[in-house]
DNA sequence: GAACCAATCTTTACGGTGTTAAGATAAGTT
DNA sequence: AACTTATCTTAACACCGTAAAGATTGGTTC
């Protein structure tokens, strides 16, 4: 029994692909996400960057829409995560919401070619994407939470109205800096900054 | 002298065009824009709905983001129309923003497709185009002098920040709508109520 | 009027795209 | 070893943006 031939190591053997494809495809479609934009990525060039013909992806995604959802999943787990990072050790409610905000905006500012897919006119129907949806719902529910703890004897109504707003105003925010709409500077530093005056203005993380 | 045959009449002649294609190119295209969305938008399918070849809309636009860019200016002057129109007769300063901000997210759910083209990434770098710039600028600073109307003492840099704010919860609120992840209603006096719900969280408009 | 010019439109063509259908190869199972 | 199934390739289709070259038109000048 030899040792190597087992699909024990699944990185490029040379003749067909046989790693898992699947996941190489998604970091392709990454890689050249953030170079190329959403409109100039195409199905072709992450199968040519994956090293495999133009029809192997259609054998892990049904579409190139799924590859784009399977995409945008990862970068729903990236913002919360980011979320959750600057939101990290916060002593009150109203500066765990300000460091959701500012991790909300960050993300946007680090990956602004993934973050207008997340938020593209592709998912707007995703009754497809499933998963998709739950992650990205889970994202929210940091928000929504955030909110709840800073108002903790609102109606339900007051509460969702909060969380709206506060979305709203962090969603807005972020979108302008990525389509250089409103220059909140060049540095992480910057942004945080920017974040934090923006926040302020609402009544939430007062 | 013949009557009808001067350019007098730029209706349909059978032959070849010479109406104003131009404007009829981009009414075609508002037409498959608010029909397929952006991404369905082919330049060859305006030429054929403008009856025309595939080729003919080369003379009068540049490129294919030329026309996308021609329509777009269009957009902002129906915006900032659409905030005027909402603001106008407003007693307050308070409520003339109120109605700014109504006005802005009534525009972008009357016009899901056109409010994520105007703000989509194709006009990001916009160093071409400046007549779409411009038209741009000139929605913003509607928002710009309701803000400094609402704060009379403040500082310009408290009133940049109160801009950005205020625009970027107005912008945020449009995109989640437009997105589908906001549920504001159906009908447009769900959207104004949901609007003035949403500003007011604000502290400039109170 | 005729001759010319510039603008406008068409036909044709090229390379790129998403997607499907048919065949080749590899891995896993009996 | 034979068979099945998953994976990958090649080839093809219709569509797209765009450029080049030719046709048609309206306007201008004699």
């Amino acid at each position: 029994m030899r040792m190597a031939t087992k699909q024990k190591n699944p990185s490029k053997s040379a003749g067909y692909h046989h790693g898992d494809l699947k996941r190489e495809l998604v970091t392709a479609g990454r890689r050249l996400l953030e170079k190329s934009g959403v409109e100039g990525l195409s199905l072709r060039g992450v199968a040519r960057e994956a090293g495999v013909s133009q029809a192997a992806p259609y054998h892990h995604f049904e579409d190139k829409d799924a590859l784009l959802a399977a995409i945008a999943a990862e970068g729903f787990a990236g913002l919360s995560s980011e979320m959750a990072k600057w939101s990290a050790g916060a002593d009150t409610a109203g500066a765990h919401m300000g460091g959701l905000g500012a991790g909300y905006i960050v993300f946007a500012f680090e990956n602004p070619e993934l973050f207008r897919l997340m938020h593209g006119p592709r998912f707007a129907v995703a009754d497809r994407y499933d998963d998709l949806l739950t992650v990205a719902a889970d994202s929210f529910n940091m928000l929504r939470d955030g909110v709840a703890a800073c108002r903790p004897g609102a109606s339900e109504k007051e509460i969702e109205i909060a969380c709206q707003a506060a979305w709203s105003l962090v969603h807005g925010a972020s979108m302008l800096i990525v389509d250089r709409r409103i220059d909140a500077g060049t540095t992480v530093d910057d942004i945080v900054t920017f974040a934090n005056q923006i926040t302020k203005q609402l009544p939430v993380s007062g």
